[in-house]
RNA sequence: GUUGAUGUAGUUCAGUCGGUUAGAACGUCGGAUUGUGGUUCCGAAAGUCGUGGGUUCGAGCCCCAUCUUCCACCCCA
């Protein structure tokens, strides 16, 4: 009887795990470079963390459980609750804006399908305590260096929901809700129905299926005809102007909700092509979460990358670095375990393990499409020299290990 | 939670109408005597046919359940 893997988790062999974290680290090195800072969160927290943010709703879908003392804990199913947290326990009292990333894995009790497992990793920034255009489009602008960086092919769609939320606000929450929700699926038809029900006055449907049809990059001028002149809108304008200055791409998306009711105002999410139905890539946006965990009014604004969406459909090849195997004989193997501890001080080098003869070493090394052999034998270290086999060539030179290394560095 | 497909050595797959001991290729390991790989030849290991029931004299094959994987819904990354 043998013990599968759990559902919805992977494997990642060596070839898999090199490219993951090939990719990981452009996206590690990218980030830092834009001044933001890795932390890491513990891998469950207690339930209420994502109840409190979600709603009892999302229990369902939770790796949740009773741990030994009675504690309702849950494995986390995404990290800006997390990261929220965190900020509230140790960082409130640091300068802002505070600028925070994390590359993590999480857990989410769903059926898997294309691109969607339930250990999943999610690559991800939050930048805290400013609500000003420049840290929208700084959040956005690096969102979109990434996945250029990564060689993924996608568009972005950014949208706004306080335009929107304005338009609305003379309705009640839960109708709010509901719109907005029909609004991000695009079902048109599904809200006309709803609005027919609910009898809202002509004005406001005719804006509102004006607002939510509107597509382009300069729309702004028909929005504010809509919902007039609002701060909102004009930080949003000013926000649109700093995305230009980065060079993003985008296209604007008012029917954008996010399902989330944390968001307060630029929300934006990205698409790619190639993963069936689960193909967005990235969402994020700003919002206000800071004071449901007990901190402060404080704004920050974040993005959430699916990594292993993103491995799916990126094109980056990892270099693969040189393999070298080592071949000894019985008289010479001591010496060779010498020589090889030298040799590891510059590039990844293997020794026979198996006791095997030289032809079977010799047989091992093309079998794992070593680039080169080293010969360690008597007739080398008799003239204190190693034999290099290149195994590609097939030609092999007599040098010292100083020479071999000098080669290789 | 809902729907559809799926499952036979490590991998890709055969397996006749339900009939004896389930096969192949690739891969792995070993061998073809001396310190030179790839090609070739020989050999070996490797499977409770996803699992559990049922039908049958007899099940890899038929039926039921369950699990896995894959696609989709839901939800979201």
């Amino acid at each position: 009887m043998t013990v599968n893997r759990p559902r919805g988790t992977r494997d990642f062999l060596p070839e898999d795990t090199a490219r993951r974290k090939y990719v990981e680290n452009i996206m590690r090195n990218i980030t830092c470079n834009w001044g933001y800072s890795e932390i890491i969160t513990p891998t469950f927290e207690y339930l209420d963390l994502f109840t409190l943010k979600s709603g009892e709703g999302i229990e369902r879908e939770l790796y949740n459980f009773m741990d030994k003392g009675g504690r309702a804990m849950t494995l986390r199913p995404e990290l800006t609750a997390p990261v929220m947290r965190l900020y509230v326990n140790e960082l409130q009292s640091f300068p802002k804006p505070l600028n925070l990333f994390y590359f993590e894995n999480c857990f989410r009790y769903e059926r898997p399908q294309k691109s969607r497992f339930r250990e999943f990793w999610q690559f991800g920034v939050e930048l805290i305590g400013s609500e000003k255009p420049d840290a929208d489009a700084e959040v956005i602008a690096l969102a979109y260096a990434l996945l250029k960086a990564v060689g993924v092919s996608c568009y972005m769609k950014i949208g706004n929901l306080a335009v929107i939320r304005t338009l609305l606000r003379g309705l009640q929450p839960e109708i709010v809700s509901k719109v907005m929700r029909l609004i991000d699926k695009k079902e048109y038809v599904g809200l006309e129905v709803l609005i027919e029900e609910i009898g809202v006055e002509d004005q406001l449907k005719f804006n509102l299926f004006k607002l939510i049809k509107l597509e382009g990059r300069y729309i702004t001028p028909q929005v504010k005809e809509i919902v007039g002149n609002i701060p909102e809108l004009v930080a949003f304008e000013k926000t649109l102007k700093l995305l230009d200055t980065y060079g993003v791409d985008y296209f604007l998306d008012f029917g954008i909700a996010r399902g989330l009711d944390y968001y307060t105002g630029m929300v934006f999410e990205v698409y790619a092509d190639g993963l069936g139905a689960q193909k967005q890539i990235c969402g994020g946006g700003s919002y206000q979460l800071i004071q449901l965990f007990g901190g402060g009014d404080v704004p920050s604004t974040g993005f959430g990358i699916g990594f292993d969406r993103i491995m799916e459909i990126c094109t980056l090849v990892n270099p693969a670095p040189k393999k070298v195997v080592l071949i000894s004989k019985p008289e010479t193997h001591l010496e060779a375990i010498k020589l090889a501890t030298e040799l590891r001080k510059y590039l990844p080098v293997r020794i026979d393990l198996m006791e095997r003869n030289f032809k079977t070493q010799l047989s091992f090394a093309n079998t794992i499409n070593a680039d080169y052999v080293i010969i360690v034998g008597e007739n080398e270290l008799g003239v204190g020299k190693l034999t290099l086999k290149d195994m590609i060539s097939g030609e092999q030179e007599l040098l010292t290990l100083g020479e071999i290394i000098e080669k290789f560095s």
